[in-house]
DNA sequence: CATCTACTTCGAAGGACTTCGAGACAGCCT
DNA sequence: AGGCTGTCTCGAAGTCCTTCGAAGTAGATG
């Protein structure tokens, strides 16, 4: 289970914008497979809070033993839950001795806003 | 659960962010729990390109009978799909004779991306 | 080596989501 | 009015998700 089945033309992984806003152009059908997950994984309010404390820990990681007190979950839902944010490719994990250590990836985080913002001008247009 | 109000602290109407970016501070739970379902409602691919074809429309408003053909999906199933988003949030809809056209609310667009995005450099928000 | 702790995987129960066809309702056209 | 078209609601079937307890693996410690 390295790799997501049939890795996309898109990398998840780049530091820039895979491509233009939802409101400049629409999306081709494979670009949405392939981000649709993303925004799926941050789509329950545990994985939200769990992105949220990893991406603002100090040092940029947070340890699973810091993360599951702050819930009243199982250790194993937690678990479950930092599973699908690695496979959506929000986060990577790392043990270092006794802990797993969880920190965000910003690339992509960077995407889905790049995706989501725009201005005031909403593409040309002559109404 | 001391909070008395029905739904949210948070006006997802507002054309500025509610809360500093996810990697600035932890957010909690209530924020979490009304801004997971926006996220949500972005994590199907055939949701994500709806968005984007409606916030990316001529005018800035698509007609359903624009979106529907665009899928090889049935009229009611898109006609949930939008539906999800418009109790997302994410879009407002307004019949106007024959046709049902439908926006986007780029206010909670917003909000979502500046939630994701972060700098190198956390600061306070500029508005 | 035995054992303890930290975390993950496994298997199962219950609920939620996606999709459809059938039918209902709204507005146009003859 | 009557019929036609566009869109939404309802109910049902199949699939996926969340959550748990129990069992498994990795590393530390005695």
């Amino acid at each position: 289970m390295s790799k997501q089945a049939a890795l996309p033309v898109i990398d998840l992984n780049a530091g820039t914008p895979c491509c233009p806003p939802l409101a400049v152009s629409r999306i081709p059908a494979e670009t949405a497979s392939v981000l649709a997950p993303a925004f799926k994984a941050l789509g329950d309010p545990v994985r939200l809070q769990l992105m949220s404390m990893i991406a603002s820990a100090e040092g940029g990681e947070a340890c699973v033993c810091d993360l599951t007190p702050a819930f009243e979950l199982s250790g194993p839902t937690i678990s479950h839950h930092l599973k699908t944010l690695r496979e959506a490719g929000l986060i990577d994990g790392e043990r270092r001795g006794t802990w797993v250590y969880y920190r965000a990836r910003p690339g992509i985080m960077r995407q889905l806003a790049a995706l989501l913002v725009f201005d005031e001008a909403p593409a040309v247009q002559a109404v």
